[in-house]
DNA sequence: TTATCAATTGCAACATAGTTGCGTTTATGA
DNA sequence: TCATAAACGCAACTATGTTGCAATTGATAA
């Protein structure tokens, strides 16, 4: 039927009312974002402990990946046209704490990080003032 | 008299045993630490909240930075050759979670963020495995 | 050197992010 | 429809970090 349902499917995870609801504010949101804005958005009550849950099995079956660490807390989101060892950076903004995507930038390492180190995945994160936040 | 005693002076901090103890730490250490490391490696007890202080005084005074966040914790380093806007990036052993500076390799970024974005700061967290954990 | 006073510390309580155990409910497949 | 394993809700717990307050201590001035 829709998107959420089938990615369940796909994945071997039961479609449960709680993993189609977060998987579609997923959907939804098109961009990174935190437990917290999860049970804020959600219409049916989702338990808290449920929630981290259906993260954690998300990530497993990398549905979702983590964005970045947003101070103490993890942001998600959907891989979307990123790769598992090189994403597009993120922007997070000073003013407002909110976070975007900069799908359209690249980030290019020069230099070799030394013997024997074995890169895996690399994470940007540009902190700055949104555009909203800047004027 | 010791360097961590003028660096204390110079930004108007009191040397009181704490701080100096932290600051020797991370002139000892040359490298991230976390609060966790500190509270182990120091030979005096200090108090949790205390070191916090410290470290959020330290933070103030730009004697140290937050390099990365590590899972749920903040790693810190003193800033030496790096500025305030653009720092090398720092390696995370997926292995045993040790933190190393990438002070040889630089990272440059492709495109703009958009219109109106203020870009103040940039954070390179690369994860993998360290040459111990490689082999 | 000693007195003074604001800054710092230690303790305890609190806040927040995330995890876990357990009994109950629910989605799936036969 | 029924059986069953997976998922859920609740409550308790862990870990990181913060805050209020009384006691202590470092820097300055006498």
């Amino acid at each position: 039927m829709d998107r959420a349902q089938s990615i369940l499917r796909e994945n071997g995870l039961k479609a449960t009312k709680g993993r189609l609801e977060v998987l579609k504010l997923f959907i939804g949101a098109g961009r990174p974002i935190a437990q917290k804005e999860i049970m804020a958005m959600a219409r049916l009550k989702l338990d808290r402990a449920s929630v981290y849950r259906v993260l954690n099995a998300f990530l497993e079956a990398g549905i979702i990946h983590k964005a970045y660490m947003d101070g103490r807390h993890a942001v998600f989101e959907l891989p979307d046209s990123c790769g598992e060892d090189h994403c597009h950076p993120h922007f997070s903004c000073r003013g407002c704490g909110a976070t975007t995507c900069l799908k359209g930038m690249k980030v290019y390492s020069e230099g070799s990080p030394g013997k024997g180190f074995t890169m895996e995945r690399q994470k940007v994160l540009i902190e700055g003032l949104c555009p909203r936040c800047s004027s």
